[in-house]
DNA sequence: ATCTTTGTTCGTTAATTTGCGAACAAAGGT
DNA sequence: ACCTTTGTTCGCAAATTAACGAACAAAGAT
């Protein structure tokens, strides 16, 4: 044990990557908008067995993560991913796996 | 919102694994068992700063995740990736992430 | 000006997570 | 038998997460 910083900053950007993907809700989120670039969160709150309360703050929390982006487009709001931060994420993760 | 199964197995494949990736220590711990196929509990407790206990309970994490194993070797325990999980870990991200 | 639609925020509750030190367990060494 | 080493488990406290319904906010439609 000791005082030193031993941990990386891209092992830290992982690990807040991985944990916004750590819910079957928000994982669920993400490959739909990785196979159909966006989505108004209505369309996600029909279809998911949750309040539209709790998929917001799912969403919140995808969106702080910086995996997620959304539009306001009133009355509705389109999501799409964060391009950048997606790439760098799988980036990331490929790194971590080795190719 | 309804009552029928939205989210699919290996979504909460995806989710489980990435809980247990979740926090910067495991993400450390995998990316060394990534790199050099094993290594003792002690040699993580001598360089990261946290109690043993709780290095124990990361470790713990992760094998209930299926992401590790640990093999006794006494007075040590010999932890190693679970290398067939390992693999269908990156496969899962690999499809989420797409290729 | 009011209504409707769409989401977010608030307030609450329950469950889980993180972290520590102290106590315990296992097993080889003296 | 006892000591040492190595980890795990226990008990606890603090923080975070997940979930819901109710209340609120934004903005176009009537």
């Amino acid at each position: 044990m000791k005082e030193q910083e031993v941990i990386t900053e891209e092992q830290k950007k992982i690990a807040r990557f991985a944990k916004a993907m750590g819910h079957p809700v928000r994982v669920y989120v993400l490959e739909k908008l990785s196979k159909q670039s966006c989505c108004y969160s209505g369309d996600l709150s029909e279809i998911l067995p949750i309040a539209k309360s709790t998929l917001s703050q799912h969403l919140k929390e995808l969106k702080s993560a910086g995996l997620i982006q959304g539009e306001t487009e009133p009355p509705k709001i389109r999501y799409c991913l964060n391009q950048q931060n997606w790439d760098l994420a799988k980036k990331n993760f490929e790194n971590l796996f080795g190719e």
